[in-house]
RNA sequence: GGCGUGAUAGCUCAGCUGGUUAGAGCACAGCACUCAUAAUGCUGGGGUCGGCGGUUCAAGUCCGCCUCACGCUACCA
């Protein structure tokens, strides 16, 4: 039994996550999650909110109340809403765990010690009227270059030059809109991963199997330009894990917090550290998945994320735990997705354009969703969601060809045979050639889901459905059962077999209609099809069941019509 | 500006190291079936593979230039 570490990359704490935040991390992780427990592999799927940092203060501050009381509820919201997606976390933490303090400030010390750390005194703006340092993004001004008069500290959105903070005339707080601005001189600590970048290039070289999208965004932040720059680390906030050194204080950086793109990876491993303590469970009991020296040495490493992600996870993170010289576990595979654009543009959280996850589970329930996103995952580039597409892929696929052949075969057996498996006749030539043909294609499909590749496992998985319609079609048991019930009895009986099988490989990805058809079915028996002629026969002649309502509703025009319009504009 | 990714049938996408008449699903047309959520199955039409040039016996596949789209560009996270 293999053991399999999981991670989907971590959703910021602000707000409710749009499809397009979904489809490039955490539905695809939970897909390959639950497809290794169907396999009976160890399994170990972490996912938590990243709360720290600039924007969850913001939001804290505007909905009036203390950040740590606002992250502890949206937090909230936020498993509430992965658990009914369906999403199968181990553990959903948070990054403003004890242990992600703690382990943050651990890493932080090996790397002071291993000289990998660095301080820099710079110039920052600092805004008296907020009473805190503004990021570049929170400044606003007039654009040197073209005037617009909404440019950013960083860079200007009409001309598209890079700036400086201080190149903006007439500088003003995007938070307050306070002028009062000021330039302090502040110290932060460096890490120092320039000393690092051959460490870095040649582990990323190591890695000839990952995407093409990851490797290719490593290499160009190694050696672009001057290549690999040493990154801060620190911040001038409140919110955010104490600077230290280890549990010792960090002389000079008093009131100092970590910056969340170093201590957000680290939750990774502390998030393991939360579910043994949520379970009753040992330090052993994690540590067994991520120290190496402590058994993690079997242990595959997944990461799933989106293209947006991955230097932090092919680079920054890599050098922290490189940097600490200690035994941790390091990613193995790296899989990481385009973007998901809706309707002709961008799915937008911060202009609320497109359809969030709580819009989604209002108006269908999450199989429809995750059989959608996954089987159209922006894997090799940038995909679309039109409505259209989404009404007709779901209605062939769940109703016709999937829900359908649940529908047609339980109620044939129903009228002739009564709500129990026949247990006439013999399995024939017709039926050896299906399972042929069904061993073929399950291969296949588990071929895909091992390599992540999620199209081409959607593809496979409904080619195996069709399959099943193939065959009532070619052996018509309706017609051989004028003339030869004992024939159409077994036919039948391998049809309402077929539903067993096809609610244990389609679980990854519909795993409420999965369990619905196995009720149906009145059965417990979810072992993975490794011999398909066994799994066939799993339900023997006798066995009751009863007609599952129907599985998936379509979707009318009038529905579609009606929510192209609901998610046309911006989410108030 | 720099770097990266992509452009293949009406739509969404496959096409690994170049090799017979370019594939799938949907949509469309015809036929079959009638157990089923008017569902299913079979057959078929449809593409000068973004443009131009080059390498080669042979290019969707390699090289160069161009056009368009998207992303990243290190203090948003």
């Amino acid at each position: 039994m293999a053991r399999i570490l999981i991670t989907s990359a971590i959703p910021y704490i602000n707000g409710i996550k749009h499809l397009g935040n979904l489809v490039g991390s955490q539905l695809p992780a939970d897909l390959y999650a639950r497809y290794q427990r169907g396999r009976g592999n160890e399994v170990m799927f972490l996912c938590a909110t990243d709360e720290h940092g600039t924007p969850a203060e913001l939001a804290a501050a505007k909905a009036g109340k203390p950040v740590a009381e606002y992250c502890a509820e949206m937090h909230g919201v936020q498993a509430e809403i992965a658990q009914r997606f369906g999403l199968s976390f181990d553990h959903f933490g948070r990054s403003s765990s004890p242990q992600n303090h703690h382990l943050t400030q651990h890493f932080a010390g090996r790397l002071a010690e291993a000289g990998l750390i660095r301080e820099v005194s710079e110039k920052q703006v600092y805004s008296n009227a907020d009473g805190r340092f503004l990021p570049d993004r929170y400044i606003e001004g007039t654009c040197p270059n073209c005037g617009y008069d909404k440019a950013r500290g960083d860079q200007c959105e009409n001309c598209t030059k890079q700036l400086d903070p201080t190149d903006l005339i007439d500088p003003r707080s995007a938070v307050s809109g306070s002028t009062d601005l000021e330039v302090r001189e502040t110290k932060h600590l460096y890490l120092c991963q320039s000393a690092m970048k051959d460490r870095l290039d040649a582990w990323i070289d190591s890695k000839s199997d990952w995407p093409v999208l990851t490797t290719s965004i490593a290499k160009k932040w190694l050696h672009d330009g001057d290549g690999l720059q040493d990154r801060g680390i620190t911040r001038d906030l409140d919110w955010g894990i104490p600077v230290k050194k280890g549990d010792a204080d960090w002389p000079g950086m008093e009131g100092k917090v970590f910056y969340v793109w170093f201590d957000a990876p680290i939750e990774y491993i502390a998030c393991a550290g939360e579910w043994a303590e949520a379970n009753g469970k040992t330090d052993a009991d994690w540590e067994r998945w991520w120290r190496t020296d402590k058994g993690a040495d079997d242990v595959r490493y997944v990461q799933f994320m989106g293209k947006d992600n991955v230097p932090f996870h092919t680079l920054s993170f890599p050098a922290t735990i490189l940097g600490s010289g200690e035994p941790w576990k390091m990613v193995d595979h790296l899989k990481s997705f385009n973007y998901l654009n809706y309707d002709g543009g961008q799915f937008s959280t911060s202009q609320g354009r497109g359809v969030f996850m709580d819009q989604a589970l209002e108006i269908l329930p999450a199989d429809y969703w995750r059989w959608w996103l996954l089987s159209h995952a922006p894997e090799s580039s940038d995909s679309e969601f039109t409505w259209e597409n989404f009404q007709a892929s779901v209605n062939k696929d769940l109703a016709d060809v999937l829900g359908n052949f649940v529908s047609r075969i339980t109620k044939f057996c129903r009228s002739k045979f009564g709500e129990a498996v026949p247990a006439d006749g013999a399995y024939g030539p017709e039926e050896e050639a299906l399972i042929a043909d069904l061993t073929t294609r399950i291969r296949a499909y588990e071929t895909h889901m091992e390599n992540m590749e999620v199209r081409k496992s959607a593809s496979a998985l409904r080619a195996i459905w069709a399959a099943g319609n193939e065959y009532l079609q070619s052996v018509a048991p309706w017609t051989t059962f004028k003339t030869d019930p004992e024939r159409a009895a077994a036919q039948v009986r391998l049809g309402l077999n077929l539903i067993r099988l096809y609610a244990v490989l389609g679980a990854p990805f519909i795993p409420d209609a999965s369990a619905k058809m196995l009720a149906a079915m009145n059965t417990l028996d979810t072992s993975w099809p490794d011999d398909v002629t066994a799994a066939l026969s799993a339900l023997p002649g006798g066995h009751e069941f009863t007609v599952p309502e129907v599985l998936f509703a379509k979707i009318t025009d009038e529905q579609r019509e009606e929510w192209q319009a609901r998610f046309s504009g911006t989410r108030s």
